[in-house]
DNA sequence: AAAAATAATTAGGCTTGACTAACAATATTA
DNA sequence: TAATATTGTTAGTCAAGCCTAATTATTTTT
């Protein structure tokens, strides 16, 4: 049980986003559209993510993701939406790179340390100074060393 | 000046490890040993980065690196150092997981998050309640849920 | 239902980055 | 210095991921 290559994962994020949107239903055609990659690329993707069981395919039909597929899509998710968010709300970086930060480091992050990401902002978005949260403290620290 | 992939940083950063240690050198064989990489494939990679303006190469000769590559050798170390030592000292992860992440992490995320990983790192370490920084506390606040 | 439009697949190529095997250059040592 | 060992390069192959162009399915429209 190999893992995914950083490609395959994006693909796996994509189409579980496409099924949690209104159409129910990742096509081929969105998935292309989504990563900006031609279709045959799309094809090729959904044969080996098919034959190693993440998704269920079947020339001309839709696509939908197995159990496991689901599985490894949320962790994907879960990683990006982790990475960004520390990215934006404790690092203090715009939207922008965070985003495209996260869309790269999600790939090379284990679950151990994104888990761990998840306490480090828990922790300090809820513990006090003087009433202020640390995570406001720090933020303030930073905006200091600009001027 | 299209940015280094991945495999071309790695080679950078053991051709600058190398050429710090006692001899001041890297040869093509070293550095296929520290990549755990074919010799032919070293050959291939200092083709591509002598063409590209980041080493000094001529078949059969050492290699040394000119100063674009020494600069960007250092940054791509510099993300290593920073990214592992922030795994380890602030999130708490053992070693080797700190190391291998840390070895992915640097081509993923770019200099502006890097340096705010130090910030904050710096902060977590010198800013103190009741006489004890943050990190610490929050290490042990990580070790309490483990229980 | 036939024609036109859209969507998906196949076929064939390119690039990157690795490999092995064979050969060439350089170093070492007897 | 000649033989041997080591190191480096070339040649050719492979897999992953992407591409375009051509073809085949499916849908929509008339």
């Amino acid at each position: 049980m190999t893992s995914l290559s950083a490609s395959l994962e994006d693909y796996l994020e994509v189409i579980y986003t496409l099924s949690e949107s209104d159409e129910r239903v990742a096509r081929s055609r969105d998935i292309s559209e989504r990563l900006d990659v031609a279709k045959s690329s799309v094809t090729g993707a959904l044969r080996q993510l098919s034959d190693r069981g993440f998704v269920n395919y079947k020339p001309y039909g839709y696509v939908t993701l197995t159990e496991k597929g689901r599985k490894s899509a949320k962790i994907v998710i879960e990683k990006h939406k982790v990475l960004k968010s520390f990215f934006v709300e404790i690092l203090g970086v715009d939207e922008e790179t965070a985003e495209e930060s996260a869309c790269r480091a999600e790939h090379s992050l284990g679950e151990e340390i994104v888990s761990r990401f998840i306490r480090l902002s828990d922790y300090l978005c809820n513990t006090e100074i003087d009433g202020v949260d640390i995570k406001a403290l720090f933020y303030k620290s930073m905006q200091k060393d600009r001027e």
